[in-house]
DNA sequence: AATAAACATACAAAAAATCATATATTCACT
DNA sequence: AGTGAATATATGATTTTTTGTATGTTTATT
């Protein structure tokens, strides 16, 4: 990840899906590429391709557990950037609640194991 | 203007012209369209067309006096959204300290009228 | 070993955004 | 009335971004 620089934070933002995924992740702390798929009814690759791209840029983190991939937030993200994706998020509620009636209603989410079980 | 929505604010921001401009005009409150102009060292089409759309989605506003036209952050943007812009500008010096530079050592700067006087 | 689920990636096509250039408008000054 | 400065906009070309589709990899299950 090179230099963090706030043009490259915004164009990450500047699209629907990766605002919707980035704001989805923030609110659930972590998410799978199959819960996301599902809250926002997209194509598999979509949001795998989406996904990959603020991984790069460094917004999200990925861990392997099993067969998925969980995304979270980059804990080493610039403290203003992590501001911004907060008050994003609290703001505007409406811009992802579909979404996220969609992932609460969604069966077979797969089990989180706690990480001390490893 | 319609609903003030994320997804149209941050693609906004996430081009360099006019992210540079909203930085700017951020910190010097007000900015006419040649100063950004030599600021920016770009084309003046370039930099109208970009304060046009920034203006059309309701980012900036202007006002006209004598022959220039002066933009400034829009009084109205929501509360996040101008927090947004404050978190980058205090976080990212770096990002336009060369655009302020030239904006300082620029000659023949419009000399503003205050609006008592009008 | 075969099958299936979850995810990633490659590639070409389609769509969207940006740009340079030319030109129009408005205002000030002579 | 004519000139020049500041700004805006239209148009077609170019560049960038996004997308669908096909395919590859890994892991779990039978």
């Amino acid at each position: 990840m090179e230099q963090f620089n706030p043009l490259q934070f915004y164009k990450c933002l500047a699209d629907d899906t990766r605002l919707k995924a980035m704001l989805l992740i923030s609110h659930q702390e972590e998410l799978c590429v199959c819960e996301l798929v599902t809250a926002l009814e997209l194509s598999q690759p979509k949001v795998s391709r989406h996904l990959a791209q603020l991984r790069q840029c460094g917004l999200l983190s990925d861990r392997k557990q099993n067969q998925w991939v969980y995304y979270s937030i980059n804990k080493a993200l610039p403290e203003w950037a992590k501001n911004v994706l907060t008050q994003t998020l609290t703001a505007n509620p409406s811009f992802y609640e579909n979404d996220l009636t969609r992932l609460n209603v969604m069966g077979n989410r797969p089990e989180r194991i706690t990480s001390c079980c490893n």
